[in-house]
DNA sequence: TGTAAAATACGTCTATTGACGTAAGCTGAT
DNA sequence: ATCAGCTTACGTCAATAGACGTATTTTACA
């Protein structure tokens, strides 16, 4: 691990104006030495040959070459850069894309500097952070269930046990119906979810927080 | 919302030893005026006729009615409830049933004590809070895909198109594939995940994440 | 109390899945 | 160079799922 109080931070986002604002906030932290702030994604490629920093943060929506596909580009040429993702939105679809491509963090735009630090501190000890905000939102979203509410009791309760893997006869046995009921349960939950297979039911089901992982 | 420096804390746990250690540590928050541990849930529900609390923290491992429960019953009798779970492992699946039966938080035995002061403050304001360390996991996990590298390349694109929802003769039309192939892609599988069917297929996909939602 | 929705149940037919087995061509490692 | 594992492919058969119906009983609500 580097020396902490040499820490060189990397900056890539096409908005001028967070881009040197960020950069004086990161300029102002202790340990940090130097901060270098990029305009676009094939900007901070070409500056890998010259400098790998020990954190960069990057915005994920740039043109040209985005924050994911530059974060792919970048851990290609150089595997252990530690990247944390910048978004102003909390779309779960952003960071999770950033995580998948290898960022070790990600950061809302309108997180608070203690934020920022503690995202620097357990990036550089080897952990992964991710905003608070993002986290509970993805911890007790899905629980919500909007479409879900749809569904009756008993479509539940069979949904359930179709997740668990369990085939109608077996179902049937365990909530005493008949067979051809659950068929038909099973059907009903087709037509409503929208689902064409048993997969998507589960992609569904899962979605919906009808059924806990 | 209750005034802030008048807060009533109770505990709902059957190890003695950190029931009373955990209660001389809320103690000596400042806002709080009073805290009374309990070793059972039966016990936390009749107390609930006495006094309701502002906030709850309630271990999930217990005799009897487990926390899971405790908190089922406990917000039948007082919705507004704010109940935080503890527990001492960080096994998803304590957590998730603990707040789809409506805990407001969840913090492991071994947090901090910034972390639960903040969970109080987070939680009393109408805000979820989870451990820290659990939300990285839950968001960081299944990204690393440990079992999931038993797979081969081939095996998840099948896997891939099959949690799309897509019969196998689609699925070898889009891979350039005969379906008998297709078909001997997907029992393999079935064995390698030990799952039974599709709907276990598609579970599994998603717990080691070869798919995002 | 009347009506709508949900839950129950049955019939029939086709498509798909899942469980056996076999085997050839290819790749990467020892 | 041999061997293990991956990928490809085919055959057969039973079980399950999925798409059409219809119809009675119960429950919820207005």
């Amino acid at each position: 691990m580097r020396k902490e109080n040499k820490l060189v931070i990397h900056i890539v986002d096409d908005h001028l104006l967070f881009r040197e604002g960020f950069r004086l906030i990161l300029s102002g932290l202790p340990n940090v030495i130097k901060v270098v702030d990029m305009s676009s994604g094939q900007e901070f490629i070409n500056q890998l040959r010259v400098e790998v920093a020990d954190i960069v943060f990057m915005d994920i929506n740039m043109p040209a070459m985005d924050g994911i596909e530059t974060t792919k580009n970048a851990l290609a040429l150089e595997p252990d850069l530690k990247i944390v993702g910048l978004s102003m939105y909390s779309d779960p679809l952003y960071y999770k894309q950033m995580i998948k491509a290898g960022a070790r963090g990600f950061l809302l735009k309108n997180s608070d500097i203690g934020e920022v630090e503690r995202t620097i501190a357990d990036v550089l000890s080897g952990k992964n952070y991710i905003a608070q905000e993002l986290a509970m939102q993805l911890v007790f979203d899905g629980f919500s269930s909007e479409n879900g509410e749809t569904l009756s009791d008993r479509e539940k309760e069979v949904l359930y046990h179709i997740c668990k893997g369990l085939p109608n006869n077996q179902i049937a046995k365990i909530l005493s119906l008949s067979k051809r009921t659950v068929d038909k349960h099973r059907e009903n939950l087709l037509s409503k979810t929208g689902a064409g297979n048993t997969a998507q039911l589960v992609m569904y089901a899962i979605k919906h927080g009808i059924i806990t992982l």
